[in-house]
DNA sequence: CGATGTTGGGTGCATATACACCATTTGCGC
DNA sequence: GCGCAAATGGTGTATATGCACCCAACATCG
């Protein structure tokens, strides 16, 4: 005894609306990383690397909810930089990833720079839609993950 | 009088978070498309582009929150493919771009796909996560608007 | 110990994204 | 008409993303 669902629309396209949101938060983002030299994707995957601390690329894969072999290839800057070091594992197979000294320093660099920000973003959608957006993206997250 | 600002990680990373919901979402529709040979970007570049008739780069930089040049670059599959033409305008600076026949056919046969996509993430979702989400979300980006 | 499946990871290819810079055209003030 | 700012858009470069495919190393079973 449901209603027909109601037509929908190529404009309602919730890929088309997440997509567009993830364009413009990178670009904010962006901007304040700038001075480190740091992309928002280098930030976080940089962030995973010193929180983990020897880290293989497929564990790295599941943290980050990111294909592998986009990391092998986002990992590429990182290295060139010095800022991460492979390492030899028992398993000849997997290489551990490390941050480096001086990845360690020029992440914690960033992180006022990621927490000014965040904070831009958070002023600007105020506090209680925040937790609706945050909330929202949790919980579809969580659903989607198992299709 | 408000309470100080609880220290954030960048676990809470917003950006993190959308950045992987469009990739989660981007995976799921990129499926259902498949047979069309559209991406999820051709197919909301497309749609525009039937939509609007005769439109310039600029125009759909601004329709799509996209910039000019990425679609520059976007356009390139649809064009040799034959899905979009480009036609001479007044200003010679422009050229306006029309889906051509086969554009709008594969448009018309790309929409049930998505269709299907779009109701599967909305199934998986349920209508009240559905909302909740693409409320967040258009209030985010008309807040994120104007910074 | 050898065949075989599994597991971890890289490459080739194609697309998506955008900043800095450049080229052309247009319109406007004089 | 001239000169110059504004408008329009492409290129070079760099990163991000993921699928299909390949290779090497491990594990397991006979």
């Amino acid at each position: 005894m449901s209603q027909p669902a109601p037509r929908l629309s190529p404009l309602d396209c919730t890929c088309f609306r997440v997509r567009g949101a993830a364009r413009r938060v990178t670009q904010i983002y962006s901007q304040h990383l700038g001075p480190t030299g740091l992309k928002i994707s280098q930030f976080s995957l940089l962030g995973f690397i010193c929180a983990e601390g020897p880290v293989s690329i497929g564990r790295l894969s599941e943290l980050l909810a990111t294909d592998r072999t986009t990391l092998t290839r986002n990992l590429r800057p990182l290295l060139a930089g010095g800022l991460v070091e492979r390492a030899a594992s028992g398993d000849r197979r997997r290489h551990e990833l490390i941050a480096t000294p001086a990845g360690r320093a020029l992440f914690k660099r960033a992180i006022p720079l990621w927490a000014n920000a965040e904070q831009e973003v958070r002023a600007a959608m105020g506090p209680r839609l925040t937790a609706d957006l945050h909330g929202a993206l949790e919980r579809s997250m969580e659903k989607l993950a198992a299709l």
